[in-house]
DNA sequence: GTGAAAGCGCTAACAA
DNA sequence: TTGTTAGCGCTTTCAC
């Protein structure tokens, strides 16, 4: 055979020649590289490269000896290795504010499957809604080489973004949910305005005048367009002057607080309109607080759509967000700049809204009597 | 400066030094790497290095140099060949079958969090439940060199995971739910067997007599292990022959609709105890399908304990898993692996078994009358 | 169609 | 303490 030029790798060679297969202690052999193969195959590492990779076109019968020596070997390709040469890692970052959010949760998994179908891994990131924590996490996945990013970031300002330091922008970014249209990113998120539109709208035709909106937060945009839906289909409808906004905070607990004092007021809503996840399950724990049951007493739309939801009655009317379509919008622009070279800039940033669908079940119906004497009579 | 031996590396140097950083073009310049740092802070590239990683000590005037090349070039360690040249990558897998299913959710998220800390990243997998998958999966993960895996199987045999082929199997990996106490493995599940066992004991004490056990699939290890409590507890109460296990199936709607037949008969059961959290789903879907109430017609028993269950009434029992105790169990199980050398074999594999506890809040209750007479009346 | 060899960017011997 | 240098295991020119 050629002379080696590498002595290391020389040595090796020999060492795993001699020890072989053979019981030498408990020690493992170290893993086959590619050399290994193409010596037992007695072809060029360049070939072996080629069957594997389907790069280049290999004769058949080298090609059965290749085959052959992987076998024999139970070769793995190093990944890492391949990345390093090749200068892409075939890995995608996705950072979400909170796992336990089965919004989050499912969309995780949607774009999970489509990055694996494509061959790509995914290094998964849940930020806590920590901007720090958000900030420090993506450096790690830019030391990781990874190919493009999708981001729910924790605030939809850039500077959360740009921290001191190298910037943790990627060339093939997408944003998700939160940061639409955000200048330089491909954005998707569900037409949250629309949906708010239509959710508002619908407790109108009901006959409800006194509806309170309920959100976690009145800083990322999402829920600001929210909001806006919400104040639209009131000012159409004549009714602006009965806007009533509660912001709740972040958690289910902060929510439930918020709106029991709402509840408990004597001029209390005929309806509240939960627009946020955690939101809808506070307004449902802050009703029964009270002593309140919905519909009869209140009427109760949420936000976002899983399961249990149609488990218990009664089964909570709510705004179902497109998830599987926002996993595959946010995984083609992905790859249309990850395609793009280095710097896919060619084509414009992507702004992709997604229209919600409204699922009418027990929760909402008309105001009771009472509730209508009791403001109106 | 010393000659450089390699020619490329130097001829790079020179180009970015004409282009430097003005701007030609929209060509952006190639990420810093670990040389032009030490170039410009007129180090060696090891002490670069040593700055950066801690591994040795540098006087304090060399290293302010070295932070302030680092600065100025915006350097961003590669840390894909620093794994290839460490051999370990600072990176774990973790393989869980339904992402959807929020005890995987949550069970990723707090794993994650602790790997975080620690400096590790996590690459995830959702198997879907699908052998195939998950050891292609797999293969991927082991093609990137993760240094540990914490897998939650589809099956818990080993066959699944020992395909023709090299093996999936890493000497640090580490199975939770699921496979428990597999040989060659560290493995942490809950208590399954206990809390079942208290489950159906609570059920009994409260007076009933037709418990039907549902769960999603009598396949996996650690649902037979809930059935055996559920048995022994009949057993040593004396109602052994009182045994109604019902398999219903993968699915919500699978599991709905077998306890419903079972629901309708003349003898339907005083208590279902849900042994899965789709069984759960499903046995409330059942109940309410059939035109009973809980806990007035049938008492119901829970698996798996979130948000959900205390939102709307009545409020379900149920038995809820020690998430975060498990997560700890596995990150510290396979930190001590991976510790441990490249084969890691010194200590003996560990078996893990945490308790669970009952949740028990409204959906359980002695039976009705109706019910005894019918019965026993 | 195939092989030889140059490096990708880093860390770890080893030498000074 | 610091610098020099040999590779980690791959892919990819560039010759043939």
């Amino acid at each position: 055979m050629a002379s080696r030029p590498r002595k290391a790798n020389t040595t090796r060679t020999v060492i795993r020649a001699i020890v072989g297969k053979s019981a030498m202690g408990e020690r493992r052999a170290p893993a086959a590289t590619i050399r290994d193969v193409a010596a037992r195959a007695g072809v060029a590492t360049a070939t072996v490269s080629n069957v594997l990779t389907g790069q280049r076109h290999v004769a058949g019968d080298r090609r059965r000896l290749v085959l052959e020596a992987v076998d024999a070997l139970a070769y793995q390709p190093n990944h890492l290795a391949a990345s390093l040469r090749r200068k892409d890692s075939r890995t995608i970052g996705i950072v979400v504010p909170d796992l336990t959010n089965p919004f989050f949760a499912e969309l995780v998994q949607r774009i999970e499957g489509l990055a694996a179908a494509g061959g790509y891994q995914i290094l998964l990131v849940d930020s806590s809604n920590d901007v720090e924590r958000e900030a420090s996490r993506m450096r790690a996945l830019l030391a990781r080489r990874i190919d493009g990013l999708i981001l729910v970031p924790t605030r939809d300002a850039l500077p959360a973004m740009n921290p001191p330091g190298p910037s943790l922008l990627l060339p093939a970014t997408v944003l998700v949910d939160r940061g639409y249209g955000l200048a330089g990113f491909d954005t998707v998120q569900s037409d949250n305005a629309d949906a708010c539109y239509r959710g508002c709208r619908h407790l109108l035709q009901l006959g409800h005048r006194d509806i309170v909106f309920l959100v976690s937060t009145g800083l990322l945009a999402n829920i600001r367009d929210r909001i806006s839906g919400y104040r639209r289909a009131l000012v159409e409808a004549g009714f602006s002057e009965h806007e009533r906004l509660v912001v709740g905070g972040a958690s289910v607990e902060s929510c439930r607080g918020a709106i029991e004092q709402e509840l408990r007021r004597a001029d209390r809503p005929s309806a509240v309109f939960a627009a946020t996840y955690d939101a809808t399950l506070g307004a449902i724990k802050a009703i029964r607080a009270v002593d309140l049951a919905f519909p009869e007493n209140v009427s109760l739309l949420g936000f976002d759509d899983f399961d249990w939801m149609t488990v218990l009655r009664p089964y909570v009317s709510t705004v179902a967000q497109p998830i599987d379509a926002m996993a595959a919008s946010a995984w083609r622009l992905l790859c249309a700049r990850m395609q793009g070279g280095a710097d896919g800039n060619g084509k414009a940033k992507a702004r992709i809204r997604l229209p919600c669908t409204l699922q009418l079940r027990e929760s909402t119906r008309p105001p009771s009597i009472a509730v209508k004497r009791r403001r109106y009579g």
